[in-house]
DNA sequence: GCATAACAGCGTACGCCATACGCAGAAGGG
DNA sequence: CCCTTCTGCGTATGGCGTACGCTGTTATGC
């Protein structure tokens, strides 16, 4: 006799599967008070008003008037949490790219819309990933990636490296970002002073014989100038974007 | 009169201001059974031994026999001690460039040196950087990249920028490639088997009409075999520096 | 040589955290 | 109607970072 093929595979924590609604309600006992998706959208708005270090069980569990405990009736664990408050918090993913997009465009328009909602919740780059995406969102969003490089003459293993190329570009730019504001924040300071202030004490710091490089930096000024973040995430996207331009160029030649 | 223009600038931690070696002992008092470079490496050490969340101050002070709040008489908080964690874990940067090497082949070996840093102490990846480098050893390995673009026609912010995107990148594919690691052994599955075991896992959730083209990605067998994750590596980098490399001859042509 | 001030080491205590365990009561099935 | 099965949650445990204050040591000023 085969066994159940169907779970063969890894063990998926229930919560998960509650997201991809593999999971009913069992016939008998009280029905429950509240849902998954009713602490998973507590949480988030706790994270989205007090960051994510003010997410805690009975933080949230007092956001639902619950008591602590009552939440491990619907999540293994704060990991579990942690992993669908990255699903919601994401949300769904933009869309395909439209048709008028070669690949470059989508593509543009897929990082972008990453960028915005990581600059509308910094606390998803809090949040410590703990493995590839299995939620569904992240995988609509995977999917909508894909779909922008459709077109191209790129392999399907090259085109998930691509992806993956970039979405660690936008989360890093978005840490970098995201760590000014914090910091400046955190000091008391207001932004545009960060940079400039970081500046000084570097300059403060190194001695310019052992740092020749970077003391021609800090005298070009360039750490002194509060940069628009957007230019400087267009920087690095359109290199990144130029060097799958030439892979592409190199495949189809 | 003047202030002391010196201090002008934000503020340094104490202990940080001794890893700079701008700190004299005071002349009372009884002489110091530690240092802050002793403490550190016991931190270090135990890191190494059983990672980052294993760090806690009574660990630490329990690797050097001494009591937990002693070690508050050097560092002045746990995020202080990492943050010298962090500098003393990349450890000395790897010098400048070879004389015979060009940008990219400099840049290359930078990128590879901090990739070979991460594989081996891979908690480096679960410290939250809480801020820009300030630190000797971390300035250290910035003044190496941007000697790499010394001989560049590029300005000096886009260099910084390209080191930002280089670092962020060497960090990225780490920690991808740090996390199934931790998840294979965490879930007691042998590293080989972990990317297999999740291309079926996505296969199992994924209807095919709302995921096309991550279907055809798991069609073509792409997330069932276990690439060699230095050939990822190389791929990605080579991606980024083809795109700074169109840039550079853009700023030269 | 002695009082004194500054500092090292550390014991205790507090508040916060995640969560294991078990009990009370609700709801449906036989 | 009882019995199973579930929900909600009170209690308790063990860990964490760290504020505070005490004890003993050390070098200086008298």
């Amino acid at each position: 006799m085969a066994a159940k093929t169907d779970d063969s595979g890894p063990v998926l924590p229930p919560a998960i599967e509650s997201a991809w609604g593999l999971r009913e309600r069992p016939p008998k006992g009280p029905r429950p008070g509240m849902s998954v998706a009713t602490i998973v959208d507590a949480a988030v708005r706790v994270a989205d008003a007090d960051g994510l270090a003010a997410v805690s069980m009975s933080r949230v569990a007092k956001e639902l008037g619950a008591a602590t405990m009552a939440l491990y009736r619907y999540v293994g664990s704060k990991d579990e949490l942690l992993m669908l408050m990255v699903d919601t918090g994401y949300g769904p993913s933009p869309g395909p790219p439209a048709p008028e997009d070669d690949w470059r465009a989508g593509l543009t328009r897929w990082a972008w819309a990453e960028h915005d909602v990581l600059r509308q919740r910094s606390w998803l780059l809090h949040v410590p990933i703990s493995g590839p995406p299995i939620t569904p969102q992240q995988l609509g969003w995977m999917e909508d990636g894909l779909r922008c490089l459709d077109g191209t003459t790129l392999g399907e293993g090259e085109k998930m490296s691509v992806l993956l190329l970039i979405t660690g570009y936008v989360r890093n730019e978005a840490t970098l970002t995201s760590q000014i504001a914090e910091g400046s924040q955190a000091a008391g300071v207001e932004p545009s002073e960060m940079m400039p202030a970081y500046g000084r004490l570097v300059a403060r710091l190194i001695d310019p014989a052992r740092f020749p490089a970077l003391h021609r930096v800090l005298s070009a000024g360039v750490l002194y100038q509060d940069d628009d973040p957007d230019d400087e995430f267009v920087f690095g996207l359109d290199r990144i974007l130029d060097g799958v331009e030439a892979l592409i160029q190199r495949r189809t030649g």
